[in-house]
DNA sequence: TTCAAAATTTAGACAAATCTAAAAATATGT
DNA sequence: ACATATTTTTAGATTTGTCTAAATTTTGAA
């Protein structure tokens, strides 16, 4: 797979969080800040490769193979965001950047050996879980504070908005992981 | 720079270490594992960029700028290396290929911290100096071991060939830098 | 010194990933 | 239901980095 490809897999695999079966070539487009026409070559690709479903105008989703690489992606790339805050002292707000680029280098005895390094952590600085070699992650019950009863008790878990910009007015007003 | 740029910039830096003044196209062909006119058309993008001097049919060498970008790619590979040994428990017959890509990765800061993560090394897993942040490297002083004599004394503090197979045959005569 | 061999460059092609503009298909509102 | 708006796809161009084959320049040997 070429860097590209990793991108739009993580990409269409993102959207199909929100419960969505079916991602639009437009939806995508936004997702990965492209034109729908780079986004149907693509999808075409990625279809001949076995890694996506797709039907002219239809819309496209991963299939099983597609979902495997796109939770290799994104467990490689939330271990390089707990080594930089970990190991090299990011911030939260600061490794997002650098682990889209972490999260490209080929080499599984790397991966495993950086998540025995950091302990096997089950998420990510953001709060986000971080996959294991077969693609299992924990999930956790969340509640989004906007729909917390005023004086209700919690923890934070995690954000649902990880730009740099949030992270940083979060970091002011003392909120943080736990 | 993309990745390719920052290869060729690597290679023509490796091979006027041999004191070359000029090196042919031939030459950079060879050391890139590619053809003498993919590196003619590599070298006049990297001539317009002001990274190389080229005059044609007249051999290529890096001018300043060329010099201390090949100098930055070079710290971040070897340094990567000391990680990868270090921290991650690799081989130094292992450490080569994966350096290759993560010396691509653009993040000054990653740099300067991953040198102070590995209390700022001199020398890389093969006895290679690593460049500091303004392109300066320790130089030792080297003899070939075919050249000492016989009964000699000396410290092993590199290898020339730093191929896996080569490594891998000093492992087993238990011969290690130091 | 001359001419063939070797080295180098040019010309033209291709694949990946992108774009714009235009065409085709689908969705929507009254 | 049907005309229009929206979405999606196609066609053709561009950039990067590569290739092969042909042309050109340099080198070196008789």
């Amino acid at each position: 797979m070429t860097q590209s490809e990793e991108n739009y897999i993580k990409g269409i695999y993102h959207l199909s969080q929100g419960g969505k079966m079916s991602i639009s070539t437009n939806a995508l487009a936004g997702q990965m800040e492209t034109k729908p026409s780079s986004v149907t070559d693509m999808i075409k690709r990625l279809s001949e490769k076995g890694l996506v479903h797709y039907k002219k105008y239809q819309g496209v989703h991963l299939t099983e193979k597609g979902t495997h690489q796109a939770l290799t992606v994104i467990r490689k790339h939330r271990l390089w965001e707990v080594f930089l805050v970990e190991k090299l002292d990011f911030t939260w707000d600061e490794v997002h950047e650098v682990a889209e680029q972490l999260e490209h280098i080929e080499s599984e005895k790397l991966i495993d050996r950086l998540d025995d390094l950091l302990d096997n952590p089950d998420f990510d600085p953001h709060g986000d879980p971080i996959p294991d070699k077969q693609g299992r992650f924990k999930t956790r019950e969340k509640k989004l504070l906007s729909t917390m009863p005023v004086s209700g008790h919690g923890i934070c878990v995690g954000v649902k908005d990880s730009s740099s910009s949030f992270l940083k007015f979060l970091d002011k007003h003392h909120i943080e992981l736990g």
